[in-house]
DNA sequence: GGAAGGATGCACT
DNA sequence: GTGCATCCTTCCA
């Protein structure tokens, strides 16, 4: 198997169900060179966001603004956008053009580059918690609004590989999703999922 | 040019 | 568990 060969490939982020594409995303690594170093991690937690009819979606009801565009580009993007003015998000793009389904990663699991994770997260000692929550591994990683867009199948500066193991349905916890209270019913959906047990998740 | 946000994080009890 | 700082970007006028 080659290198590239490990990148999920543009099947399966094409497909049209964001919920299913949100859950198996868990147990994937996913991978930055922010600066030329190298970093990645194990995707602990996720949150599906199903375009235009989710009120929880920044593209609901249709919603095109220079910022949301790149929800509505084909599958397997990056769609990257600063919340509360501090902190940078990372979502995947899911289904074909014109959909702007994505999947909010919100915790992994560090794997390569700690100590880089580590510094960039002005912590002293490694922690488990220190990528736990969407803000935090956008920081750990040095995701940063540049790489919006970035195709996840040809980046070479962030992209997800297959993980290990394919995980079994009841390794994985189902829950709502979070800080989305303004989204009315929507805010009830079960469209998150993290893995069973794993002490990197955000909120159990 | 300006008002308003906002898919959080952290400190504190 | 709860409170609140925060602040750059976005979007519209």
């Amino acid at each position: 198997m080659t290198y590239k060969d490990k990148r999920l490939p543009n099947s399966f982020y094409e497909r049209n169900d964001v919920v299913q594409i949100a859950k198996e995303l868990l147990g994937k690594k996913i991978y930055s060179r922010a600066g030329g170093i190298l970093t990645s991690g194990i995707i602990t937690e996720t949150e599906a966001y199903s375009g235009t009819n989710d009120k929880a979606c920044h593209a609901h009801l249709g919603k095109l603004t220079n910022r949301t565009a790149t929800m509505y580009e084909n599958g397997g993007r990056a769609y990257i956008y600063l919340c509360y003015g501090i902190h940078h998000l990372f979502n995947v793009v899911t289904n074909v053009e014109g959909k702007a389904d994505a999947v909010l990663i919100r915790a992994i699991e560090p794997l390569d580059g700690k100590d880089v994770i580590i510094k960039r997260r002005n912590f002293k000692i490694f922690t488990p918690k220190i990528t736990a929550g969407p803000g935090k591994l956008s920081q750990a990683l040095g995701i940063n609004k540049n790489m919006n867009g970035e195709n996840l199948i040809t980046s070479s500066v962030v992209w997800i590989e297959i993980g290990d193991y394919i995980l079994a349905e009841d390794e994985i916890t189902i829950d709502k999703r979070i800080g989305i209270d303004y989204a009315e019913e929507d805010a009830d959906l079960l469209w998150r999922f993290y893995i069973k047990e794993n002490i990197s998740v955000s909120k159990y």
